[in-house]
DNA sequence: GGTAGAAATGTTAGCGCTAACATAGTTTGT
DNA sequence: ACAAACTATGTTAGCGCTAACATTTCTACC
């Protein structure tokens, strides 16, 4: 194998000892001048690289950062991801990234893996959909440092970095209002994840705040996928035509994108018959032929504020738990019958 | 900090040596059944997880994996990094990810580092403009072991895995070409970068090979954004009209994108007045009102072949130099004139 | 029952590094 | 000139683990 240069190595090399050599090499004080020069020189003609896995196990500390995943392509997380890179790589910390596949098995021993290599702290956007907490809170009294983004779980006291889904939902939701829509539906996804419950919640709430009825057969049960969408688009429209909603709220812009295709596909216009909104401004929004109003997620944000408070935790600084939500920000296209904006 | 238990712990819990604990653990022959059984289970109750820094020190072996990556939003490095984990979970490696922001600087030193935390191995896909190999040339002689993808440096005698850019712009070139286009332009990338020559060589070769003509003044440097591509069709539509192209390959889709804003502000048609396909299959291109035709990178592939080599150099089974290039897929649309497809 | 041989357990040393204390060597003040 | 106070270097031990060898305990068989 690589035969790698030691501390032990250079000393030897120079008649020094290797505390000497060690010092120099970190900079302390209590080096002669004439020494450090000479140990740097030979470290550096024989190729020596410090070995951090001896470092840290002296020190307690490795500079690394676990990240636990649910998809990696899924675009939101290539963006977190740049997010928190950006926070580690100033702090000198180094990430490691797991991928749970939507998997709470595999979530689980990710982190046990994350934990055997001794990383400084980990982030996880969590797939669990079980009430079964007792994995994080042995966890938590593991003293590991950790928070959560994106997906949380609540009511363990640990930090949590997400979207703050139900303003934005409801933001949304306000904007069709203001255009004096009244008969407005819902294409929501499975109420048993959190963002989908959230965002439902956000529709209802924007809905009583003004007074305005909640007509619950225009409220369908979809799901995150076009496929969804569209199904979930063709029901609305097997109903009676007085009955039809005069505007439309997707889950996410997929699932816009379905019910986009169903409304065309009926000779319907956009938004003149009917209007339709979205959800995470997804990189398709703004090129169909209606671009499509949405709501952008700043996912950026997610992974530098979630980075930056695991850190903070890391050096004892900021320890308290705390629930950063990011807000949303409306992105005004056309399908939502906004002529006057592009 | 998090007082994490030792084998140490555990054996003086049981009255055992720190051998026997060890040994019980790691599942090792020679260890009494009801012994094991007594370790296992002290080992749970106190919550003990094996120090893989410690680990790694004694045996010389990590299970980690660095990536270096120039870009990580860059849509195809999550399609890689799919690639490249679906391969190392099964093996049992850990990523480690960083990011050189198209920075030479900073991926010399996200490689020392990498080499410091002692990595099994590394997968560059590297940002480096200059002739200067001296740097990998180092590392090879570090017997470190590494791979390329996607970017390669050439003649250091490393494996490398990365899409044949250039067949796959001789196939697409030649398409046009099957539809009876003769004038054809090609909106060039900076040719001092290898995605940007090869493509034009791949576009050069089909010519030549149907005995075609290439028009110099049809030859324009633009790049690789989407107003590169605005820029470079202006100048070839400010020509007069009857040196326009019938046809034409822009070196990406962005460029395609920037291009085809410029024709349909012209009031021109595609493919009817002026055809034209891209490179790369951006998500985009086939919303555009008439759809892409392009080249499909099959980014998964190249991570899961580049992981696959990687680690078989590491476990010493196939060490020799190999150059691995994933051959692309036309994917066929209308903006090359194919009305018969979608 | 006694002994060879296997099975179970223990001991020692060292992976590469650093904290903590120990020892030389050098300066400074009076 | 000599102790006090540095500065530069060395020594020892230990982080948590395992390989390699050493010892004890158990089994088997004559």
């Amino acid at each position: 194998m690589s035969s790698n240069v030691t501390l032990k190595e250079i000393a030897k090399e120079l008649g020094l000892s290797t505390m000497t050599v060690s010092r120099a090499i970190n900079k302390k004080e209590n080096v002669g001048e004439k020494t450090r020069k000479r140990v740097l020189e030979k470290a550096k003609s024989m190729g020596y690289t410090p070995n951090f896995l001896a470092k840290g196990l002296v020190s307690k500390k490795t500079f690394s950062i676990g990240l636990v995943i649910p998809e990696i392509s899924h675009s939101f997380f290539p963006e977190v991801l740049k997010g928190v890179e950006e926070v580690t790589y100033k702090k000198n910390y180094q990430l490691i990234l797991t991928h749970s596949a939507e998997n709470f098995e595999r979530e689980m021993e990710a982190i046990e893996t994350l934990r055997s290599k001794r990383v400084d702290g980990i982030m996880v956007s969590s797939s669990q959909r079980t009430t079964d907490h007792s994995f994080y809170e042995s966890l938590k009294e593991s003293e590991t440092p950790f928070v959560f983004f994106d997906r949380c779980i609540e009511g363990l006291g640990v930090s949590c970095i997400s979207v703050n889904d139900k303003i934005g939902s409801k933001k949304i939701t306000q904007h069709l209002i203001d255009h004096g829509y009244e008969k407005i539906a819902h294409l929501s996804g499975p109420i048993d994840v959190s963002i989908g419950k959230e965002r439902f919640q956000g529709f209802k709430e924007a809905l009583r705040e003004n007074g305005l009825t909640l007509f619950p057969e225009l409220v369908i049960a979809a799901g995150f996928q076009e496929a969804d969408g569209r199904r979930a688009m063709q029901e609305l429209l097997s109903m009676p035509e007085q009955k039809w909603p005069r505007a439309v709220f997707a889950v996410n812009d997929p699932a816009a994108f379905g019910a986009i295709e169903v409304i065309l596909e009926k000779g319907l216009s956009i938004p003149d018959d009917i209007a339709i909104v979205g959800f995470s401004d997804d990189i398709r929004a703004e090129l169909l032929s209606t671009p499509l109003t949405t709501v952008q997620q700043p996912a950026y944000q997610v992974g530098k504020k979630a980075a930056e408070k695991l850190i903070s935790i890391i050096d004892g600084e900021d320890v308290r738990p705390e629930n950063i939500e990011i807000l949303t920000e409306l992105v005004i296209r056309s399908s939502c019958g906004n002529h006057s904006s592009k």
